[in-house]
DNA sequence: CGGGTTAGTTTAGGCACTAAACAATCTCGA
DNA sequence: TCGAGATTGTTTAGTGCCTAAACTAACCCG
């Protein structure tokens, strides 16, 4: 059981600063009245928590805003050079870093294509590390830790517990060896999951798909990414979606990887890539692969959906690419089996993120954390 | 999206309070010394917490431990004559209600035969509230609300959205009327999510899966129930095991239900009843069948362990009973299909608290809430 | 029966919040 | 042009809750 800590002075501070720094953020300026208008605090106490975090760089100050009858509020906002995060994403054929900065905004962001598969995970990750601070001296802002993503089980630790494309990384404690070579505090985390998180702004509660050579999923509940119990939750490629399906490399049967997987895709579609299999969409034979792998997304989203209850799912990675030919069949089989469809209609929304959502997701992981707990700031 | 509300000296009195109070309930007994031990608040914090909780009546102080060397201690206890919760179930063919005094023991516990298809709803309530009120004279304890089950879809104000086995009960104002009815707060709940919270104990993550005419589920992750975004989370029945399979009452083809639900299992197996079915386990269509629903069951519990990282599963309702023939196959689904699986094998656990799980868990949810926020005691 | 030991309480101090008064700075209209 | 009105941000006094450390209480043991 998770000790709970006693809660003291300390932990209200925490909890207000991250409530105000929350209102600067979700209105992107408001002064210190508005701030204690949104919140509900006093605006004295408004104003002490504003300092520390203008203290601490957190928040800039601008000019005040005149025009209407009384003295002029100064706005405040997330500050542009405050720290922010470091995303790291190791794949398969490829590695990405970027930086976000404490507003959300992408910093700089570099992808270089490489070949995980062959390679040792020391040198892959040193390879990455390269990368990163490539990125980080590009951002000029300092980061306050960094987020790995990876295409795997990743436990709480930071340790890959099961790869099935990258064996070699069994059991390499792959956050810890990172955090050395950049000097940074870096928490690890399945890619899908943190491409998820990358997702969340209006949306708070919803499931993403991300469709890959495997499928992966994160669901996110009022904003924050739910784990499960290690680490492992979302794992929706692996939800059967017919028995007597396909073997699959989980040493399952039918799983949906095997229907909408885009190894699967190209397979049956007889195509190359993605973009030949987007381009050539309107034949037969690939409409109906297609149209086959958005009935299969549907029952395993439909499955997803009863279990958790959210109201929205979110299509990323090739799946956004595809989405004109997915959506119809996908939410046929969603009215057809989710029970709650008499009360409001799950929605289908398509992910603008492009295919580096995950990294992205690394990154904004770090600054929501930092958002999340502002008292304990330190950068470099 | 939820308002966040500030904190202040308030909450973090709340905070402990419970704190204390968790301390207390996960060791039956503890002195003020092993409290803050536990706890890591002071000594000091802790007298004067367990004062006030000593005044509110949820706490009572027993004689001094003698025996060991240094000023001897005095125990505390949850108060057994403290106030308890109210737990109120309308299920298909019965009603039944039961009072959970604050340290969790059954007070006690009332089930009456029930039509409720051919009756209205008001009246059904009606009978139920009378049931409840027999518990609670019987009980001799007061209570500080109540917690309503019932089978369908049921939203957060209490109001039940989708009732396939009460069509009548569609949009009724369930928790509303009870509370009328019963002079108490009452807030509602599905059957198999509060079913799920009454396991809650030693095992603080899981799945719970009960076996009725309809097949519900139940997900606690940390000790709390996962609710979703309208409370709907947890619908095990209408995961798709099979989409060929046969049609559903939900609309859909190849749902659990039809497969493992206790409609099916008794049309495959020719029985009259579940005694009979358990009586007859021998037998070798009825051993076929319990096995293929056994299957179905690790099928959908595969899903769901794939998507909410849980290690342990548990089974209720009628699968309780069942157990000895579903737990093999359902095993071997798990063990195929469940990516975990190299980390750490999935358990399966059977419940112990029988066919009316729901009630004691809709009693019970009522007593969690108090000890959760202690500092808002009231009752009658 | 006094020393050692542990439990619970008292006291002084610090921190974070609120409420209310105050100071600062604008707009607007006579 | 200038005061009235409005609104923002700050100051001050007060309260609640926690910690640390000293103190008191109550027991075992030799």
């Amino acid at each position: 059981m998770t000790r709970t800590l006693p809660a003291g002075q300390r932990t209200v501070r925490r909890h207000n600063l991250a409530l105000v720094l929350g209102a600067v953020a979700s209105t992107g300026r408001a002064t210190r009245a508005q701030i204690a208008q949104a919140t509900g605090l006093t605006r004295a106490t408004v104003s002490a928590l504003a300092d520390q975090l203008l203290v601490a760089g957190l928040l800039d100050e601008l000019d005040p805003d005149r025009g209407t009858p009384g003295r002029p509020g100064s706005p405040l906002q997330l500050s542009p050079g405050g720290p922010g995060g470091l995303g790291v994403e190791v794949n398969v054929d490829y590695l990405a870093a970027c930086v976000v900065g404490l507003d959300g905004t992408v910093r700089a962001q570099h992808v270089a294509a490489f070949d995980a598969r062959t390679a040792e995970p020391g040198l892959t990750l040193r390879r990455a590390a390269r990368l990163a601070d490539q990125a980080r001296a590009e951002a000029g802002i300092p980061v306050s830790g960094a987020g790995l993503a990876l295409p795997g089980l990743v436990d709480r630790a930071g340790v890959l517990r099961r790869v099935p494309n990258l064996p070699q990384w069994g059991g390499f404690a792959a956050a810890e060896t990172l955090g050395v070579l950049l000097g940074l505090g870096v928490s690890a985390g399945n890619e899908a999951n943190l491409a998820a998180t990358a997702e969340t702004g209006e949306l708070r509660d919803f499931v993403h798909v991300s469709g890959e050579v495997g499928v992966g999923g994160g669901v996110v509940r009022d904003g924050r990414l739910y784990e499960g119990v290690r680490g492992f939750a979302g794992e929706l490629g692996h939800v059967v979606v017919d028995p007597a399906g396909p073997a699959c490399t989980c040493g399952g049967t039918g799983c949906l990887e095997q229907f909408a997987g885009l190894d699967a895709l190209l397979r049956d579609a007889r195509c190359a890539d993605l973009d030949e299999l987007a381009d050539r969409a309107g034949e037969a034979h690939v409409a109906a692969t297609l149209a086959a792998a958005g009935k299969a997304l549907g029952v395993a989203l439909a499955a997803a959906v009863n279990l958790l209850d959210v109201r929205d799912i979110v299509l990323g990675g090739a799946y956004a690419r595809l989405a004109p030919w997915l959506v119809e069949p996908l939410q046929a089989e969603l009215r057809r089996r989710v029970l709650s469809r008499d009360v409001e209609a799950t929605r289908v929304h398509v992910s603008e993120l492009g295919p580096y959502a995950a990294v992205r997701g690394a990154a904004g992981s770090v600054v929501a954390r930092l958002l999340a707990a502002p008292d304990a700031v330190s950068w470099s």
